[in-house]
DNA sequence: GGAGGTCTCAATCAAATGATTGATTGACAG
DNA sequence: CTGTCAATCAATCATTTGATTGAGACCTCC
């Protein structure tokens, strides 16, 4: 990969990398509402002429983001092997992930935030965004489908809305605007409790099965 | 209400009421990105100078539509006694409520969560938003608070994480861009599970104590 | 009837903004 | 050395957009 830094020409790909970087971070700065392609190319250090030539159009420039977003989330959620492990672990594996993710990538959550809101009125960016969405539910339907079957969870659970139920929570619980006391500890425990069997009493030690 | 079709002028009121209608109506179609102060006077009918009579500037405008919809969020709540119910039924009624809105006046859902994205980088917004969010946390809160008093609720649920829930799933459950053949009241149901007392049968017949 | 305030508009400004043009540079193949 | 092409830039365009100005129209109260 040949960086910008020594040589001033770079590929392509560089390029629309470094692009799609720089407008997540204005993004973060100033909302896809003050997104401007000037201020990208400054920040990127290249002509407006030059971004356009990368990027034909801001429509596609926001594609990009998003593209981008989206790759930055399947990679993510492709490095953890969940496999031999029980519900209950898993779940608490995937509380683990949105924990980090919140503290160390908040910059991308707030994006991709940003891109799901244009998506109620823009397909192109819809159907880049709705698959990550689409995953990460999914995902914990399937926990809570074999949560059901190992015993971690209870019979009477629904899957599919017990998942919509923790995915809308975490998706809101960072957009909240006042810092909240309240930590986010506590809301797992909760969901925990919510969803978990009713006897086994799998608070801190998890002896399922 | 003068209405301005029979005669030409109206109060200052209707005005930026109807100013705030309109650009909530065009933040529906085009987003708080999209928003033209053209636009808005184009809708309501009158120059665009006129418009700056009313409402100084645009930051001006939308927070008065920031206004305009914390105002619409607690005359809807305010219509609704719930005294004398217990939690359970209480809960109901909040969701009942939930549903009425999503209906009926979904565009009024759509302009908040643009103000609430806005509302990250805008403190003059935020400090219109963050109230309705407040209450809206706190309501359910106290009827977790109430339900564990009176039997509906688990004894060991945290009222507070399960607000956070609550309000986190219905927040999220309308932004899906999937249209989502899964109704919301499997997710209502599965709440009531969720937090509602592990032996009383709570389904559908409700008797508590 | 007129003084003063409220309200409205046509016309215009200055700045911002997405995009284009035409020329230049550097790398590399033959 | 030369032709080709990706990559880059300065300069500029055509609109858009928030905001202002100055001239009236309409209403109310005296």
């Amino acid at each position: 990969m040949t960086l910008h830094l020594p040589s001033k020409r770079c590929t392509g790909d560089d390029r629309r990398r470094a692009v799609a970087l720089a407008a997540r971070a204005l993004i973060v700065e100033r909302g896809l509402e003050g997104l401007r392609t000037r201020d990208i190319a400054a920040r990127v250090g290249i002509n407006i002429a030059t971004l356009h030539y990368h990027v034909p159009s801001k429509e596609a420039l926001v594609a990009l983001v998003a593209e981008s977003v989206r790759l930055d989330f399947r990679a993510q959620a492709e490095r953890r092997p969940r496999t031999g492990k029980t519900a209950l672990e898993q779940l608490r594996l995937e509380f683990d992930d949105f924990r980090e993710t919140v503290e160390e990538m908040p910059e991308l959550i707030i994006v991709l935030t940003e891109m799901i809101e244009r998506a109620r009125r823009d397909p192109a960016i819809a159907a880049i965004v709705a698959p990550i969405q689409e995953h990460w539910r999914t995902q914990f339907a399937e926990i809570f489908e074999l949560g059901i079957a190992d015993g971690s969870f209870r019979p009477n659970l629904d899957p599919v809305a017990a998942a919509l139920i923790t995915t809308g929570t975490l998706a809101d619980y960072w957009r909240l605007l006042t810092p909240l006391r309240t930590p986010l500890d506590r809301v797992f425990a909760e969901i925990e409790h919510a969803f978990g069997a009713p006897h086994s009493s799998q608070g801190k030690q998890n002896h399922v099965l």
